[in-house]
RNA sequence: GGUCGGUUAGCCGAGUGGUUAGGCAACGGUCUGCAAAACCGUCUACGGCGGUUCGAAUCCGCCACCGACCUCCA
């Protein structure tokens, strides 16, 4: 088989994957700050990481993949009386700044779990790790690349970069970031605007706060993903992803704190999906542009022509390359809703055709496709287009146009058992199992329309159709097959 | 302004220096009491202008437009 070839931003390349330890890998994604409810783009990296995560699983390797939670750190501007978010919303909410992160945690993974994206192998919160946070922040003091200033201790940027590379993942010259950023605040504390908090103290309105070295305080933002990370992965690991815009300056914090911290760069391949866009613009919370995934799961937004189930998201997500924006649209999202009902309707095929003496077939060749689009840095878009063309070979054998014989019939099932749902995830385990109540349904359906074909022998139109029409009154799709009915519930 | 990326048929979205990506829609057909659904078939595009080349949508240059980051953001 071919390589596992990924792009790796700090190379602004293709590379060969090769993890640290044969057989294991360890891999970062940063996820999400828990004071709203998830939105659409975030199910973007969760997904595009989920992929690589059961993919590198079905590779053979033994994985583990942190997502974190941050809870706390994450002030909503850099001035030095930036505010927390979580507080924020606990302050508007009036709840406990706790509560907040509970709920928001809540609705995050069950978010995630409707979209198939397998839970992390570990899930960590910030402010479960205060104590490696202020750790790590002795290091980069005692490294010499962290000052304290009235209980704050703050990065400093242009040391570093004088010892090391400062943008190297991002591209930024330090001196263009000078020239770009704007003027210091005239009081602020920190020796340089490029210096980023890896402490804060917390002003007594703070409630979420704790004992340091410092001050009462609370642990800047890049500080928790370093901690994190390499408290379970190690000094160096494998994957770090995240989003696009977390680039700048989040990673590239990292990277200097894990420089300051260890004296080597703590990720050996970086890599970062793209955003969705709406109407062309970045779908964000501060640009106020999202739509919820509730909201898309219910259809509840005025951009909303309908709703969507949330395996059509994915589907939607893995149609576009990772690394490529993805625009939103109602158009696009039902284009995606109708292919993916195609692909699943052959999987099902599968079950039900029958294999024959030879095969007019090329199934290995087919699979061979499959494994060179997905190993190219994670080509799903091509990988479903070969997932289509095989979906065109299981109708034509359906048809009697083709045929397959039992050892192909074997390999192409496990072929679309493999993509389609353990790697691509697009069937959800988590289907309903029949409560008593959707029973009772599919009798009643079932007996409306043996009742209607009694009345088509009979020639008795009128009240054929009417047993149609008003079961598609009701959202109940009915289509006719030789061999009699089926029905699906439209919702 | 700086840095990076993009501009592909009605829509979404891959990709390679020369041979049809794929999905959706549309159109035609099969099926059907009629439909719907399903299946099969058809639909040859790459922002503009130059250049390199036997040949460029694919490489190079210029221009236009769009976006991301440069402040929190997945």
């Amino acid at each position: 088989m071919s390589d596992f070839i990924i792009y790796n931003t700090l190379s602004r390349k293709k590379e060969i994957f090769k993890p640290l330890n044969p057989g294991h890998v360890g891999m970062y994604v940063c996820g999400p700050t828990v004071y709203g409810e998830a939105h659409l783009g975030h199910s973007r990296p969760a997904i595009t990481f989920d992929l690589l995560f059961r993919y590198l699983n079905h590779l053979g390797y033994k994985v583990r993949y942190i997502r974190n939670i941050t809870d706390v750190g994450h002030l909503v501007n850099d001035a030095d009386e930036g505010e927390d978010k979580i507080a924020r919303k606990a302050k508007v909410e009036e709840l406990e700044p706790m509560e907040i992160v509970q709920r928001y945690t809540n609705s995050y993974r069950w978010n995630m779990a409707q979209l198939n994206v397998l839970p992390p192998s570990i899930e960590p919160t910030a402010s479960g790790h205060i104590i490696e946070q202020i750790a790590a922040v002795e290091k980069m003091i005692a490294s010499g690349f962290a000052y304290e200033v009235n209980g704050s201790v703050y990065f400093d940027v242009e040391k570093f970069a004088s010892v090391h590379a400062y943008g190297k993942l991002s591209g930024r010259k330090i001196e263009d970031l000078y020239s770009n950023t704007r003027d210091l605040d005239a009081q602020s504390e920190k020796r340089s605007s490029l210096d980023f908090a890896v402490w804060k103290s917390a002003l007594p309105e703070h409630i979420m706060r704790w004992p340091s070295p410092w001050s009462e305080g609370f642990p800047g933002w890049h500080t928790e993903c370093t901690a994190m990370s390499t408290k379970y992965l190690g000094e160096t690991f494998d994957i770090h992803g995240g989003g696009l815009d977390l680039l700048f300056p989040h990673h590239e914090a990292e990277i200097a704190q894990g420089m300051a911290c260890f004296g080597h760069d703590p990720v050996r391949y970086w890599m970062h999906n793209n955003l969705i866009t709406i109407n062309g613009q970045k779908m964000g919370k501060s640009l106020g542009n999202f739509i919820t995934l509730d909201e898309l799961f219910s259809g509840s937004h005025p951009l909303l022509e309908k709703a969507y189930s949330p395996i059509t998201i994915r589907f939607f997500i893995l149609q576009a390359h990772y690394r490529s924006p993805l625009d939103f649209s109602n158009e696009a999202l039902q284009a995606a809703e109708k292919g993916l009902e195609r692909l699943l309707k052959a999987v099902s095929l599968l079950d039900e055709i029958q294999s024959s003496e030879s095969s007019t077939l090329d199934v290995s060749g087919l699979k061979e496709k499959c494994y060179a689009a997905i190993n190219d840095d994670l080509n799903t878009p091509v990988l479903i287009a070969h997932l289509f063309d095989g979906v065109k070979m299981i109708n034509s054998v359906n048809d009697g146009k083709a045929t397959v014989n039992s050892a192909d019939l074997e390999l192409l099932k496990k072929l679309y058992n493999d993509f389609v749902i353990d790697i691509l995830g697009f069937k959800s385990e988590a289907v309903s199992g029949g409560s008593a109540n959707e029973e009772v349904l599919k009798n009643v359906v079932d007996l409306l329309l043996n009742l209607r074909v009694e009345a088509k022998k009979n020639k008795d139109w009128a009240t054929s159709d009417k047993i149609r029409n008003s079961l598609t009154e009701l959202g109940i799709e009915v289509k006719d097959t030789k061999e009699g009915f089926t029905w699906e519930l439209k919702k």
